[in-house]
DNA sequence: TTCCAGGGTCCTA
DNA sequence: TAGGACCATGGA
């Protein structure tokens, strides 16, 4: 799918056919580094670029951003899928149908890959705001200052950081679990390699790290390794799953395999609306 | 004061 | 193999 461009101002003005909520996509617990900075926009940073992003009449205003910069956007955004047709194949979902009109136009992200393991890493039995402190603490702390900003630190950067030293950001028992991933990274494991394997290949990869489990797994093989019949199922998910489909099981895997049998290569986009539509609605 | 949060590890039975 | 204790911490 390609969408029309023009750049002015040091903007990108890109039309977005299928629709995009940038608030249900921001806030929908995939990402940890966006804010809204007004109605329909929202400033964050991936990795070692930053941006403001707006709502436009058809699409979204990127700021700054220029030719170099806009394939990185439109990956992190998933802006070359196509969100109508999946939207349409999910809402023949009774279940689902009402979320999505709810919130038509939620994306899943593409994120930097490192970023979002350490980041997952970090969710363990925490919550979404303080996932978000801590995160910014260890950019603030170890990551390259890119002039008022700070990127996100590289995993030399946090293995030089020592476990101490993310500690010292509030990351609590799951410092040590940080650590091992960057150890892990700094002697040889790429974790840009996980695409090009098949979805079991890269989540048993990932689950051979200290601290990722089936969960964590999932969410980084969705949000930033582009397998979207990932279902992580966390708290929430499973409260929303158990209420609606008591023939998916009882156990996290049960509901992930039932997820994934009956949504397919839909299942990370319709976990995401359970997900989000629980949150906010309970 | 207790419970909970986008869980995982380790120990015990 | 299953179940439970434990891990840090801040907000509700």
């Amino acid at each position: 799918m390609n969408s029309s461009v023009r750049f002015a101002d040091e903007s990108a003005i890109v039309e977005v056919p299928g629709g995009i909520d940038l608030a249900a996509t921001f806030e929908s617990g995939q990402a940890f580094r966006w804010r809204q900075a007004g109605p329909g926009v929202y400033e964050g940073a991936a990795g070692r670029c930053r941006a403001r992003i707006s709502r436009t009449e058809k699409g979204i205003s990127i700021t700054p951003c220029d030719e170099a910069a806009l394939p990185f956007w439109r990956h992190f955004l998933d802006l070359d899928m196509d969100y109508a047709q999946c939207e349409r194949v999910l809402a023949n979902d009774p279940v689902l149908s009402g979320m999505l009109s709810t919130y038509s136009g939620m994306r899943i992200l593409n994120q930097p890959i490192w970023e979002c393991l350490v980041s997952f890493i970090l969710s363990s039995n925490n919550n979404v705001r303080r996932i978000s402190m801590i995160i910014e603490k260890l950019c603030g702390c170890f990551g390259a200052d890119m002039g008022g900003w700070h990127a996100f630190p590289t995993a030399r950067q946090l293995f030089e950081a020592g476990e101490e030293g993310i500690f010292s950001c509030g990351a609590g028992y799951r410092a040590g679990f940080v650590f091992h991933a960057a150890e892990a990274v700094v002697n040889g494991f790429s974790p840009d390699n996980l695409p090009g394997l098949s979805y079991e290949e890269a989540k048993t990869e990932l689950m051979k790290l200290n601290g990722v489990g089936e969960k964590v797994a999932d969410c980084v093989l969705l949000y930033s390794c582009g397998f979207r019949e990932a279902f992580p199922v966390d708290v929430w998910v499973a409260r929303a799953m158990l209420g609606r489909f008591p023939e998916a099981g009882k156990t996290r895997e049960e509901i992930g395999r039932f997820a994934r049998a009956r949504y397919g290569k839909l299942a990370g986009l319709a976990q995401q609306y359970l997900f989000h539509f629980e949150r906010t609605n309970s």
